[in-house]
DNA sequence: ATTACTAAAAAACGAGTAA
DNA sequence: TTTACTCGTTTTTTAGTAA
């Protein structure tokens, strides 16, 4: 089953009021609520169980079960994202603690290939450096996870003399509410999923008097609106 | 595709901004948004359009969707929804007005075969006569849809040497806070989903001073919990 | 009454590809 | 580049039924 997919049956089970206590609700019963047949219902529920979404139990031959912690987990996730979805369709609200990298970044934003398509795609020339921020809060890591899946708007990778240059992925970004930019993803096979790194037409770190350690804030543009 | 699944793509494009503007989403990137492949993406990009829940363009090659007010409304129960089963879990709460029937229900619960069940059931023996409550909130009379769908506790149908009476369904209820009760449905062909008839050990006419057109608040629990 | 196995049917999926 | 068709494959579902 697909894992979205769970959700759903989840957010029935909440309904009946399957949270903090076992509810008796015999498969074919579960058939009705679920739409689908009771065999169906059956297996969703061990699936479920199997998860560790559920807690199971079958008393005089009934099925009873109790969404377990994980499974609220879940629910209050989902909760979550629609609201922040309603509230700020199409953006991400990042915060982290700016640090200094070896300076990687730097090197690819400085290339040619790279910065024509920059100026193309963003209609900027970066500053030739990137700034590093490590994201700390849980939910924010999971953000940037996701982020890196979608990839965003590609920029294609080259390759000159001495070696081939991968894909970098970007999203337009806004910065403390007032300096645009972008975050880049680079295709590596190595990354810190905790950290996201920023360009921008502007150096950063002057323009906001910024130094190892303080907290940054930036919204991410999931796609361009039209 | 089932129904309930289409939520699911709707919040996906609700966190992508398609709420009142129309956002670029080619279909190699939605792929991977949406966790599939870009075949299946497409696909589900022109259901969702066929049942009216996005509007769909295709610019210069690329497709561009937007949420409808019907696919908003959609999210919006969702997430009300959602809400509501983190706050009451198993349990709906009901208002409606009192009003008059035709005796039927009363005719019903007079029945020798169906008191014995309501006994054994929900531990009392109701009053011989039912409470008529009219709903006049849109999204009550949706609830009670659900609700008769669900069917609840089964209480047999039995036959005389007259004719046959059908299943019977029954839900346990608190009345104005106070008063223990439950809900009955009955499986007929004909009813008009705005009405709920109630039964309760009480006249509750005058245990509460009730009169036609009166308001009546009640709640309706989904589950016998443990 | 239940739950849940098996086998067959139905639905969903994605690779290949045309436009 | 796109989108989206066909079609073979995989996955999911349910009817029948045993326990």
């Amino acid at each position: 089953m697909k894992e979205r997919i769970k959700d759903l049956y989840l957010i029935e089970l909440l309904r009946l009021g399957a949270r903090g206590k076992f509810i008796r609700v015999p498969t074919t019963f579960l058939s009705r609520v679920f739409g689908v047949s009771q065999q169906t219902a059956s297996r969703v529920i061990n699936l479920l169980h199997k998860g560790g979404l559920v807690d199971k139990d079958i008393i005089n031959g009934v099925t009873c079960v109790k969404i377990t912690e994980k499974g609220l987990e879940r629910l209050r996730k989902l909760k979550r994202e629609l609201e922040e979805a309603f509230n700020s369709p199409g953006v991400i609200e990042f915060e982290g603690k700016v640090f200094t990298g070896f300076g990687e970044g730097a090197y690819y934003v400085k290339k040619r290939a790279y910065r024509k398509q920059f100026f193309k795609i963003l209609g900027f020339e970066p500053y030739p450096g990137t700034l590093n921020v490590k994201l700390e809060k849980k939910e924010l890591i999971e953000k940037n996870r996701e982020l890196r899946q979608m990839r965003g708007i590609k920029v294609l990778g080259f390759e000159d003399r001495f070696r081939t240059y991968g894909d970098v992925y970007v999203y337009r970004a806004l910065i403390e509410d007032t300096l645009e930019g972008a975050i880049v993803y680079a295709e590596r096979t190595h990354y810190d999923e905790r950290v996201i790194e920023i360009i921008s037409p502007y150096y950063l770190r002057r323009r906001l008097g910024l130094k190892d350690g303080d907290l940054i804030r930036f919204k991410v543009f999931l796609s361009q609106s039209l």
